[in-house]
DNA sequence: ACCTGAACACCGTTCAAGT
DNA sequence: ACCTGAACACCGTTCAAGT
């Protein structure tokens, strides 16, 4: 594990890397928050100085990105050949769905993170590898090409929004103490919206009464899947792809 | 306009008020960008002292979210009856969607701000206003009672995540100069990803190769739309309201 | 009740100096 | 090339003192 030049005067038992920051930046970040992560609690937890961080990063938002990316890169692995048909078209959708609600779930500061990356860098590593996550789906589901933007779009933007609420929602839920329940936590916004004054706000208090207590997952899903069937409404030539699955529940009832 | 006790020794010309604060806030943030909101900035503008503001505003979350409020009051009205039905259906959702999609792209610092008050503060003002704006439309559309939530979410994350992504395209666009117009800033997005690794990123690279220049509100309302269409074809009680329309091109082409 | 402005704590960033 | 750590600029927030 220690370098070939192992003497005992060595700098340091491994050198700093933009790899090695990056990691500490996200265990900092899961653990004291957007708000801990600081230069000088980060030099502390690699025993550092803040200079020797600017060597292998730019800038706070430099250092932000890296965490970023590194969390993306391993929720989000490369698959070089577009993934063969094993599974049917939904469940695959679905997967790349999950697999940032996942991510975004343990790591909540992450949905600020990507917001900040969609719009400052479109181009990014990060955007890229979502974005082609997301196409690849869309056009496996044969949305025709003039609509491959717009329909990734709707997919991608509502699953980053879903995932960001959900895990704002779960944080939420866990500041009332472990022992609580989500279901509790719905409970007490459900109650918040019920008071909202009836003349400005009748339809938010008519959903509130009727959130009931669902799987946040499968909520998650059944949003997706409505987008899924605009696309096999909207275009004729997708319809076969999703609809021909054994018709599966679109909501929780 | 001025108050009663008009003595010469008046402290100022119109006391500070959380309201006029705020204003202010969302001056300094349109001109100078988030960053330049500071505290030292806003007394100045104000020609006070930082702890006067404080004595309105308890800290600069608390800032944001009255300069957030202020610009969603406007941009989203209460309208206390549920419109009449003057408007077909399909027009009224593009007008809220649109409404919001103006505001933030008048006002590129709001996505952010709107994120966090989604996440922060659900049954905050603000988020109430928006999930009003939305769900409204979605329960006249027939959608069932018990996917008003799912399906209110869809529309919700896809607008702002939409706007969002539109006003940073055009936030970077104005930074290539205000001569250059979208279509050369869509062309250098493009031309970027077409440079991506052709293993790696197939799909983007696909989906780049077919940005038309097209008209950025239009794109944005096929996007609506598709998630429209997906209520109709999930929520048969929703069809006739969306489909009845004379057929409408769903996307450019 | 509302405002003033100096003072404090803290953080991002730089840089001359080291190895 | 990579690291050290003191120093600087700046900002959010507080607070004793004023009106």
């Amino acid at each position: 594990m220690t370098s070939r030049t192992d003497k005992k005067s060595q700098r340091r038992a491994d050198p700093l890397t933009r790899e090695r920051i990056a990691e500490a930046a996200v265990e900092l970040l899961d653990t004291a928050g957007e708000r801990g992560l600081t230069f000088p609690a980060l030099s502390e937890h690699l025993s550092t100085g803040p200079g020797a961080i600017y060597w292998h990063v730019s800038d706070k938002r430099d250092l932000l990105g890296a965490a970023t990316e590194a969390v993306i890169g391993t929720a989000l692995p490369a698959q070089p050949a577009p993934s063969p048909q094993a599974q049917p078209q939904r469940e695959q959708v679905h997967a790349v769905a999950l697999a940032l609600y996942d991510a975004i779930e343990a790591h909540p500061w992450l949905s600020t993170q990507l917001a900040a990356q969609l719009s400052r860098n479109p181009w990014g590593p990060v955007t890229a590898r979502i974005f082609e996550g997301i196409s690849r789906q869309v056009i496996a589901l044969n949305v025709p090409a003039h609509s491959w933007f717009t329909a990734t779009s709707a997919l991608m933007h509502y699953i980053l929004g879903a995932a960001a609420q959900n895990a704002a929602n779960a944080a939420s839920a866990r500041e009332l103490g472990p022992e609580v329940n989500r279901a509790s936590f719905f409970e007490s916004v459900s109650q918040a919206w019920q008071e909202l004054d009836p003349h400005t706000y009748p339809s938010t208090r008519a959903v509130a009464s009727h959130l009931s207590d669902h799987d946040d997952r499968e909520q998650f899903l059944a949003g997706v899947d409505l987008i899924l069937a605009g696309f096999a409404a909207t275009y004729p030539s997708a319809a076969e792809r999703t609809v021909a699955q054994p018709p599966r529940r679109p909501d929780n009832s």
